[in-house]
RNA sequence: GCGGGUGUGUUGAAAUUGGUAGACAAGCCAGACUUAGGAUCUGGUGCCUUCGGCGUAUGGGUUCGAGUCCCUUCACCCGCACCA
């Protein structure tokens, strides 16, 4: 009986689906593990080879975790909203939801092919309406939630609003968007309008007026993580910068604790280091300026983590869009500054990020006043302070910081040194070290030792207070967009307004066409009765991050009607135990799922704050392209080796025309109308085809279908190779070449239960030898896969199958446990040889085998015997020896004499088990 | 510019964490069986060579011993980027 795989994995991929193998049921008996992928956005281009390799890894822990005794939740599901399905309506006039179920129904078929253990019972899509009924119930909570700095938690917003009636803004510590001031009197005196918009102020989903970037191609709103260089990461269309009042989300609140909880986490430390980035904590100080323009003088407060230069000030700047700039400009300075604030606004965000260098800024006409000496200097307006970040305003001390220092140049302000012995005459000198001078009361200090001196000396005067200051934004949460959850709000007289839970889900409604409407309206604007109770409702709708912020706490429960996850699945599955997915989630879904996360334990739906105990990020599978290499005005192409001698244009290939780099000539003519007359100049009477590793694309011709490998060579094959091909984490180029190697090993493991055509296994005792072989695999695939270090496992499996065909192996007791330690990986082939061996049940309910030492155990090691450092022989000796024993033994034998001629003996090092060194002279 | 990472045969990669570098595979070469082979099996395969020597990007250091630890330089990849 052959090994025919084609067979054996529909035999069992069909019962596994027909018998729900892998259905997990919430069991306090068994300690649980959760094992997650982060799920897909089905595209209409489908899978290709490189999409599994996460998905074939977490399988493999799934699969071995059950053998280890552990109950396992394995979920998959889709992340359905997106533009891809929307841009694609647009065009076309087909209901996203078409064609995101018959992506979905794409990706399903072809991840039913390579065997995944999942819990099908728990698929869900992020666009069904039971699956964002919880998504808009989450909002609604975020709505009704103020956040308290003092108590590090969301509170319900009712608690704040009686905290008004008490006693206004009185002693109040709170996450906000500005410092207000009222008290309980004025706050009673409100008017509803008012009161909304007061409390808009502190909500954790809040509507507010913001720099948002705009992308008018797509016409909607991005967030920072959806933008790149200017760019929308979805289609690269231009970018933005616009007013606009939008939903957002205080995830700013959180900042300290989305820092101090990375240190908890089990994630890579590129990953970690990427989020503190974008969290961008910085201690510094605040500090008030007086600002004078003409008679008025107002406060201005500034941000620095550098209060040790204050000495050095020679001017301030503001940020353009700083509510101050109309206040702090003179009306001789009002022409220029307009003409200025013009020019900014009308740059793309594209061209801010590429004029980085470029220096520009405008005088105000004000001054403003040192409190440390004094000392009167001009405030100026300039591109290069963000609004959005510290006060919008800063102190300008060019002689230590390089921007200031550009700025001073350009516009000839003074620049005053504050270290001993630096230059400033080139380049500022940024450095924090050195001796302080023309600094005052800190002359004579060491800078670090100034900048806590100053800061002291900031607060104890009254000047101003450490702050601890974050760049990490709210997060915006309105897309001008169809493909999404609608907000369940409704504005009652103008008034944003909650609708009642019981109301979820909102669900979309049906509109006549998906782009916006003539006047600039999103799409939702079209549809008819978008009202309740006949007030208008929220057109925008959530942007895609939205689904997957809580996606895996829906897989503990998914059916559940009336709570996102029951508190006993919560409090069993808990969170995450090991996720697997690409790190260009790092700085978005990663950030926003841990944020949500943190806002629900707060509230007390789920009984953990972090959402992902253990992080791995696969590495990407790229392509790898063929060429080949046209003559320059011709038809002839050239061979890779011979093409020097030839002015050549290179071609793209379809990978399917070559074989080895060999080009199928045939083929290619065969390939496209141009190439039918095709003449080839070879090599050895070959066509060799050049090769690069590029992205997997279909423009490069180079996608590999995971259907294909199955067809050709298997599931178990294609996961073995996958996971063969080098460390998980790594990206690596796809190349099918090396297919060959895995596909021989699964046969040669077939063929150890078999003789001939029939199988055959012995219940003979096994030899010490086979137990060797079985007991050093054990012990390698436990480490390999507690490293995640897959690709090694697989070489162990090679040699161990090679040393059993070696010893003409076909014992039970050896093949047995072999099963059940291949199934994880490739699990079609062994549930076939498991059965074969006579068992009824699938074999993931069998265990792991024991490792035992005794049996790998040598009674001899071989010492690698050194002169000096350089290996001249080894020697076999027991492995009882002590080192004494071992010196003599070593000493006395005839080799070495041989590299001991006319030398002395300086000393011997004994390495117990592994070197022996001579140190001769 | 700042931060993180990587560098080993023709290729993907191993190396028990400081102990015989290149396991395992691919490719290539030779042989066997074949009308044939994109099939199967066997052997060889880092470089220079007569002994032997040289080899883990580069130059140095620590050590009896370094791919592994420390410093220098170079190259590449990833992330952030006017964050005061």
């Amino acid at each position: 009986m052959d090994y025919n795989f084609r067979e054996i994995e529909k035999k069992w991929q069909d019962k596994w689906a027909a018998e729900k193998t892998f259905k997990a049921v919430t069991d306090p008996a068994k300690p649980k593990y959760y094992v997650l992928d982060m799920f897909p956005y089905p595209s209409g281009a489908g899978l290709h080879v490189g999409h599994p390799l996460g998905y074939i890894a977490s399988d493999i822990v799934s699969r071995y975790k059950r053998l280890k005794g552990f109950n396992v939740l394995h979920p998959m599901g889709y992340d359905a909203f997106g533009l891809p399905a929307e841009q694609y309506a647009i065009q076309t006039g087909q209901h996203p939801e078409v064609t995101t179920m018959k992506n979905v129904a794409r990706y399903r078929s072809q991840l039913d092919r390579i065997g995944f253990s999942y819990d099908w019972d728990r698929e869900f899509r992020t666009c069904d309406p039971d699956y964002y009924k919880w998504t808009q119930w989450a909002f609604l909570k975020m709505f009704g939630s103020y956040y308290s700095n003092s108590l590090k938690s969301a509170r319900p917003i009712e608690e704040l609003i009686a905290a008004f009636e008490a006693h206004g803004t009185e002693g109040l510590d709170v996450a906000c968007g500005e410092d207000l001031s009222f008290t309980a009197e004025q706050w009673k005196a409100f008017g509803e309008a008012e009161k909304s918009k007061v409390l808009m102020n502190y909500r954790i989903a809040y509507q507010g007026e913001t720099s948002v970037n705009w992308c008018p191609a797509l016409g909607t709103v991005l967030a920072n993580d959806e933008v790149k260089d200017g760019l929308s990461v979805r289609g690269g269309h231009p970018v933005e910068q616009k007013k606009m009042t939008q939903w957002q989300l205080r995830v700013s609140a959180y900042a300290a604790r989305l820092l101090e909880g990375l240190e908890r986490l089990d994630w890579t430390d590129s990953l970690k280091e990427m989020q503190r980035n974008w969290i961008g904590r910085s201690e510094g100080t605040e500090m008030i300026f007086k600002v004078v323009t003409g008679s008025e003088e107002r406060d201005v407060t500034i941000f620095t983590t550098r209060a040790d230069t204050i000495f050095g000030v020679t001017f301030m700047v503001l940020a353009p869009e700083s509510d101050l700039v109309p206040l702090v400009t003179t009306p001789e300075q009002k022409a220029e500054v307009e003409e200025y604030l013009a020019y900014v606004k009308k740059k793309t965000e594209r061209e801010r990020i590429a004029q980085t260098k470029t220096v520009t800024g405008v005088f105000t006409g004000s001054y403003g006043i040192n409190p440390l000496t004094g000392e009167k200097v001009p405030v100026w307006i300039s591109e290069y302070v963000l609004s959005g970040y510290g006060t919008g305003a800063i102190m300008a001390v060019p002689a230590h910081d390089s921007r200031d220092y550009a700025f001073a140049k350009k516009f000839g302000l003074p620049i005053i040194p504050l270290i001993e012995g630096c230059d400033v005459s080139e380049e500022s000198f940024d450095a924090k070290e050195g001796t302080m001078c023309n600094s005052g009361f800190l002359n004579g200090m060491q800078v670090k030792e100034a900048v806590e001196a100053a800061k002291d000396y900031v607060e104890a005067h009254g000047l101003g207070r450490r702050k601890v200051n974050y760049r990490l934004r709210d997060a915006i949460f309105s897309r001008q967009r169809y493909w999404g959850e609608p907000f369940p709000i409704y504005y009652k007289d103008g008034i944003p307004t909650p609708l009642p839970f019981d109301k979820l889900p909102l669900t979309l409604p049906e509109v006549d066409e998906f782009r916006p409407t003539e006047d600039g309206q999103p799409p939702l604007a079209r549809a008819k009765d978008w009202t309740y109770e006949g007030w208008p409702l929220e057109t925008s709708t959530m942007p895609g991050f939205a689904g997957s912020s809580a996606y895996y706490l829906r897989y503990m429960d998914p059916h559940n009607d009336s709570a996102l996850v029951s508190k006993e699945a919560d409090e069993y599955w808990r969170n995450v135990d090991l996720y697997i997915g690409g790190t260009e989630h790092a700085t978005g879904h990663l950030i926003y799922s841990r944020f949500w996360n943190k806002f629900l334990f707060d509230l007390g739906y789920v009984c953990e704050d972090e959402p992902f105990r253990k992080l791995i990020n696969q590495g990407m599978i790229q392509g790898r392209s063929n060429f080949v290499y046209r003559v320059v005005g011709t038809n002839k192409f050239v061979s890779l080796g011979l093409r020097d001698r030839y002015e050549t244009q290179e071609i793209h290939v379809d990978i399917s025309l070559v074989r080895n780099d060999r080009l199928d000539l045939e083929g290619f003519k065969a390939w496209r109308p141009e190439f039918e007359n095709a003449e080839f100049i070879l090599e050895n009477g070959e066509y060799i085809c050049g090769w690069a590793v590029e992205k997997m694309s279909k423009s490069m011709f180079n996608v590999v279908n995971p259907d294909d490998i199955c067809d050709n060579y298997g599931a178990d094959t294609l996961r073995l190779y996958e996971m063969f091909l080098g460390p998980l984490e790594q990206s690596k180029p796809w190349d099918t070449k090396g297919i060959d190697g895995v596909h021989r090993f699964l046969r040669k493991f077939w063929r150890l239960f078999h003789e001939g055509q029939d199988f055959c296994v012995s219940d003979e005792k096994a030899s010490p030898a086979e137990l060797k072989v079985l007991h050093k695999l054990i012990a390698k695939e436990e480490a390999d896969i507690a490293e995640f270090s897959f690709n090694t496992t697989v070489s162990a499996f090679m040699i161990a199958v090679g040393e059993l065909s070696d010893l003409n192996c076909h014992k039970r007791e050896i093949l047995e446990p072999m099963v059940v330690m291949l199934s994880p990986f490739a699990p079609h082939i062994a549930e076939e040889l498991w059965a074969l061996l006579g068992h009824t049940e699938s074999v993931g309910a069998a265990s792991f085998p024991e490792y035992n030492e005794a049996f790998t155990v040598e009674d001899s090691v071989t010492y690698a015997v050194s002169f000096n450092g350089k290996t001249r022989f080894t020697a076999e000796l027991p492995k009882s020896m002590d080192r004494a024993g071992v010196e003599a033994a070593v000493m006395a034998m005839p080799q070495t004499d041989k590299y001991l001629a006319g030398l002395s003996v300086v000393k011997v090092i004994v390495v117990p088990g592994k070197i022996v060194n001579i140190v001769v002279k």
